[in-house]
RNA sequence: GCGCCCGUGGCUUAAUGGAUAGAGCAAUGGAUUCCGGUUCCAUAGGUUGGGGGUUCGAGUCCCUCCGGGCGCACCA
C-alpha cells in the first residue's frame, strides 16, 4: 500500500512546493492510523508543509488532495479525505487488500524476510555468562533477548554472528576451586567447615555436586591443598559448570557461533596494543602506582583506573580491547551487547574509549534489559518451592517448558522491569497468551487437516479479491503488515514488537473463524479463504520462529 | 550526592511527536447444531505520579518535584 502511494504522493508535494516556490518537505510520514475509521493510510503532510510555511495545514490540505486526485487510480483508492488539524486521509478499495495479499503469497515461506542488512557484518553478545555458577532468571531474559534480536537481524538479511563472551581466569575461578576443594574435603571427612562468612566462597549446592564427581574419581588423593590440586578442582568446576549452562541453553534452542575467551584478549597481545593505542593519542597516564584512563579528555568526569598497582588490570580495560578488537580487527558493521541493568556503569566508558580509539561508537548498540521479579499470588517469589533454592533459569524452563519461558521473557518492553507471573505461566489455557498464538495456528492447521480428510482440495492459487468481509479485510491487513513489523523490530531492538503483534494477528484470526466459515463455502470463496489462512498460518510460523518458539500443528 | 531505567483503569501492560490513550487478566452480561469454545461479542473501569515548558499537536521531548528499581572501587 506504502509502495503504492508513496511515490505518487512525494510527485504531489513537489507539484505543490513548486507553485508555492519552495522546497518539498523531507520530514512527512505515511502510516496506517491506528484507528480504522481513518481510512488505511494518513499522511500528514500538509502539516509539516503549514509549519514551514506558516500556513492554516488544511487550506494546504485542499490543494494536496486535490493534485493527489488526479494522479490516484480511483480503482484503488476510492477516497482522499481530509480530517482533524490536517491530516489527509486514504481509503483502499476493498478489493484492494484481495491484491495485496496475492503480492504477499507470492513470497510462499518467505513472507517477513527482507535484504536491508545485505553484506552487513552484525555480531550480537548475549548471555555471557562465567563458568562460576548456574544460569538464574536474569540470564534467561537476556538469553531470550539476544537470541531473539539476533534471529530478527536474521530475517532482516544481516550476516550475524552469535556470541558469548566469557572469562576463565583471575580470581572468581580461584574461588571456584576453592569452593570445590572445601566441599570435597568436607566429603571426606565431615568435621571439615565450610565457612559461611567467607564471600569470595560459592555456596550452591551445585559445587557439592562436582566435589562429588571429584572424590568419585579420585579419591583422597586431592586432600592436599596444592596448588595443583586447586587447578584439577577449579578446572573440573569450569567444566561442569560450562556444560550445564550450553544443557540449559541448548534447551533454549540457544546456540552461539563464538565463544570468546576473556583471556585471549592478553595472549594475542590486544590488551597491550589497546593500551599502547590509547597512551599513543594521550588518554592513557601513570598516578600512584597505577595506570588511568583519562575519561576527563574525552568530556567525561573523572578519570578511571585501568591497570591496578599490583599490575593486574581492571575488568575495563579487557572490555574495551575486546570492542576496539569487534570493530577494528573482526570489522563487523554492528556490535549489539545485551546487558542486564546491574552492567550500566561501564557502558559509557567504554564507548568513550572506542571512540578515542577512532571507531565509529554508533556501530555500537547497548541493550540494557531491566530486572526479573517472579511472582506468585501477587508476592514477589525468591525460592523455588520445588528445590528450596533460589530460582534457576533451569528450574523455570522444568516447570514451564522452553516456549512459555522465552515467550514470558520477550512480551514486555526490554526498558521495563519485568515482571514474571507463575500462576500464569503455569496456566494452560486462553489465559497464557502462549497458547492463545500457538492455538491459533493450530486450528489452521486443524481446518487444512479437516479439509483433506474430506477431500477437499486446496488450490494453489485463488481469486483472493473475493475477500471483502470486514473480518477478513481486517485479518488481511494485519498480515500484510508482517514485514514491516519485522523491519521496525531491528530498529528499535525490541522483541516485544513481534511478541505483541502476533498476538493481534491471533486475534484478527481467531475473530474471522468466529464469522466466516471455510468448508462448505462455494468453491471460489473457500479458495480464497484457503489462501488468506495459508498467509495467516506462515506469519505466525515465522513469527514465532523468530521469537524462538514452537508453531505446533497440534495441541 | 551523581548517573541510568521505570511510573498509564483493581492487576499486567501497548502506543515511529499525531486524531476519541489500545489490549489482556479480573468483574458483569451475552453468543455457539458447524472447520478444535484453549473461541467470539458487549458493558463497566483513565485527570497517562504532581507541576511547569517546547510544539499546530505531548503518555512520548525539555525542566522540576514525588515514588520505585539498578548502578556509582586500584571488585567483575
Amino acid at each position: 500500500m506504502k509502495s503504492y502511494l508513496t511515490p505518487i504522493l512525494h510527485d504531489a508535494l513537489k507539484t505543490l512546493s513548486l507553485t508555492l516556490g519552495i522546497d518539498a518537505p523531507t520530514e512527512i510520514t505515511l502510516e496506517v492510523p491506528r484507528n480504522a475509521e481513518h481510512g488505511d493510510l494518513s499522511t500528514n503532510a500538509a502539516m509539516t508543509l503549514a509549519k514551514a510555511l506558516k500556513k492554516n495545514p488544511r487550506e494546504l490540505a485542499v490543494n494536496l488532495v486535490e493534485i493527489l486526485k488526479s494522479s490516484v487510480n480511483s480503482a484503488v483508492i476510492t477516497d482522499i479525505s481530509i480530517a482533524g488539524a490536517g491530516f489527509i486521509n486514504f481509503t483502499f478499495a476493498p478489493s484492494f487488500y484481495g491484491m495485496r495479499l496475492q503480492d504477499l503469497l507470492l513470497e510462499g515461506e518467505n513472507i517477513g524476510r527482507n535484504e536491508r542488512g545485505r553484506g552487513i557484518k552484525a555480531n550480537v553478545e548475549y548471555v555471557s555468562a562465567n563458568p562460576t555458577g548456574l544460569l538464574h532468571v536474569g540470564h534467561g531474559r537476556n538469553a531470550a533477548i539476544g537470541d531473539t534480536l539476533a534471529n530478527i537481524l536474521v530475517w532482516n538479511g544481516y550476516d550475524v554472528t552469535r556470541e558469548y563472551y566469557f572469562n576463565n581466569a583471575g580470581n572468581q575461578m580461584n574461588n571456584l576451586g576453592r569452593s570445590v576443594h572445601t566441599r570435597y574435603l568436607q566429603i571426606l571427612d565431615a568435621s571439615v567447615e565450610f565457612s559461611e562468612e567467607d564471600k569470595g566462597l560459592y555456596h550452591g549446592e551445585y559445587i557439592k555436586e562436582i566435589a562429588q564427581a571429584l572424590a568419585d574419581k579420585h579419591g583422597a588423593a586431592l586432600k592436599e591443598a596444592s596448588e595443583e590440586n586447586l587447578t584439577i578442582c577449579r578446572k573440573a568446576g569450569e567444566e561442569w559448570c560450562f556444560a550445564t549452562i550450553h544443557a540449559t541453553m541448548k534447551r533454549m534452542n540457544i546456540h552461539h557461533d563464538v565463544y570468546f575467551n576473556e583471556d585471549s584478549l592478553y595472549t594475542d597481545g590486544k590488551v597491550k596494543d589497546t593500551i599502547e593505542r590509547l597512551r599513543e593519542k594521550g588518554f592513557v597516564y601513570e598516578k600512584d602506582g597505577a595506570t588511568w584512563l583519562a575519561l576527563s579528555r574525552m568530556g567525561m568526569t573523572d578519570d578511571r583506573v585501568i591497570i591496578k598497582s599490583s599490575g593486574e588490570p581492571t575488568y575495563r580495560l579487557p572490555d574495551i580491547a575486546y570492542h576496539h578488537d569487534k570493530l577494528a580487527r573482526r570489522k563487523f558493521d554492528l556490535v549489539v551487547d545485551i546487558f542486564g541493568a546491574d552492567h550500566i556503569a561501564t557502558i559509557p566508558d567504554v564507548m568513550a574509549a572506542v571512540e578515542a580509539l577512532g571507531e565509529e561508537k554508533s556501530k555500537v548498540r547497548v541493550v540494557i534489559h531491566q530486572f526479573v521479579t517472579l511472582m506468585k499470588d501477587g508476592e514477589q517469589v525468591k525460592m523455588s518451592k520445588r528445590t528450596g533454592r533460589s530460582y534457576t533459569l533451569d528450574d523455570l524452563l522444568e516447570e514451564f517448558g522452553e516456549d512459555v519461558t522465552r515467550f514470558f521473557f520477550l512480551m514486555r518492553g526490554v526498558s521495563t522491569h519485568l515482571e514474571f507471573d507463575l500462576n500464569l505461566a503455569e496456566e494452560q489455557s486462553e489465559k497464557n497468551p502462549v497458547f492463545y498464538l500457538q492455538y491459533a495456528h493450530a486450528r489452521i492447521a486443524s481446518i487444512m487437516r479437516t479439509a483433506e480428510e474430506r477431500g477437499v482440495q486446496i488450490a494453489k492459487t485463488a481469486d483472493t479479491t473475493l475477500l471483502l468481509h470486514p473480518s477478513e479485510i481486517e485479518l488481511i491487513k494485519f498480515v500484510l503488515r508482517f514485514p514491516e513489523i519485522i523491519l521496525r523490530a531491528a530498529e528499535t531492538l525490541e522483541p516485544q514488537v513481534i511478541a505483541e503483534y502476533l498476538r493481534e494477528v491471533a486475534a484478527a484470526f481467531h475473530k474471522f473463524y468466529h464469522d466466516c466459515r471455510i468448508l462448505g463455502e462455494e468453491e471460489s470463496l473457500m479458495q480464497a479463504r484457503f489462501a488468506l489462512l495459508r498467509a495467516a498460518k506462515t506469519v505466525l510460523n515465522n513469527g514465532l520462529a523468530v521469537l524462538g518458539i514452537k508453531a505446533p500443528e497440534k495441541m
